[in-house]
DNA sequence: TCTAAAATTAAACAAACGTTTGATTTGATG
DNA sequence: CATCAAATCAAACGTTTGTTTAATTTTAGA
């Protein structure tokens, strides 16, 4: 933890009490004290708090993006790309909780000096989607849904458990355990892929 | 607008604001403003900042549980309850999309005097979705996902669009529409039942 | 019409906010 | 050792924050 530099600490802090209190609920001497580091510190590194905000959005987008493009691309069928894109994107999701909560509860809001930056990065993402997801499944299926619809959906269905855990925690006490990353993973692969539920399921 | 009732506008202020700048990022003046309102008629009325973000989560939860317990009860099979349930919720978030938000962006956040609340709403559904949801699923294909696994995922999957929806404004400027709410429900039940891959995705 | 409760108001409160300043310390390079 | 830039610091800046108080107006019931 004090290996790190005064700069790193700060991001780690940041993420940490970002995802926990939220953006504005978080003062920076509170920050600060987290980091082990002088107030004046936030500052001088990152030009302002929102600047802070950016970096931690970045550094989201940059490995999330990373991941759509390494995992989708290349001549395997749709259904093993995309089932390899869930495994790398939960597995990701899963190492930096505080970050994708971070991203999650920053995304609505309409501040101007944001959102610009987060709709760069939602337009490289829809566009890799497009082409590797999209357009592949309209000539197969024949069906067009557009990547700014299913970007969302995915993206939206993999966080669902980080999105809602500092909730369940509380609703399943110590009793109990919520299914393991693994057995989460298939879950999720198996439902985008195969749905739910089987033909069996319209019967009474 | 000015037919409301001052407590009516505050809540409805509150929602509107609460959905673009978060919780902590709106202040109780500029809210009192939109609402037209002295300042000290919110806490008048809801006691503190944090009673008029309860009572904000109350009313979406209370609608939403509504709807579960209405859509998926009854002796219809699975699949016919599920697209129902779907249809009800999509429909009742569209109708709400500021309250979903305040919603999903403060959900994550362990302010102590809120989680336990938020988690008492989450339990009650868990409830119904288990019942409902999990059990009957055990039975059919002997599939055994806990509520608190679907739960989250299915609500996720239905808010995904609106959650994005500011970003995707500015992704897609006056350009491309994004799918009509009818379409983007068809998709969601057909993405939940049946999943998005038919068997020719599985080939080159 | 009188009265008591409810509603509304302006003003002030201390606390916390993000940011800036200017001085001091540190660390490496010449 | 001297030097310069990077890093760190304590202190203060003016705003804004949520909340409270006390006085006033409005409303409704007897």
């Amino acid at each position: 933890m004090k290996n790190l530099t005064p700069k790193e600490r700060i991001l780690q802090a940041a993420v940490y009490l970002f995802a926990r209190q939220g953006f504005d609920g978080t003062g920076l001497r509170e920050l600060a004290a987290r980091a082990e580091v002088n107030l004046a510190m936030i500052n001088y590194f990152f030009g302002s708090k929102k600047g802070l905000l950016k970096e931690i959005l970045d550094g989201f987008f940059e490995g999330y993006l990373a991941i759509a493009g390494k995992e989708l691309a290349g001549t395997d069928n749709l259904h093993t790309k995309l089932a390899r894109f869930i495994n790398s994107s939960v597995r990701y999701f899963d190492s930096g909780q505080d970050a994708l909560l971070v991203m999650i509860t920053e995304l609505p809001h309409d501040d101007p000096d944001i959102i610009e930056h987060k709709a760069t990065w939602a337009g490289q993402m829809a566009e890799v989607l497009e082409k590797e997801i999209c357009q592949p499944l309209k000539e197969i299926t024949g069906q067009n849904i557009p990547a700014t619809c299913i970007g969302p959906m995915l993206t939206s269905l993999m966080a669902s458990r980080f999105i809602f855990a500092p909730v369940l925690d509380r609703v399943r006490g110590d009793a109990g355990n919520p299914v393991d990353i693994h057995l989460y993973t298939e879950i999720i692969t198996s439902l985008f892929l195969q749905g739910i539920a089987t033909e069996e399921t319209t019967s009474n």
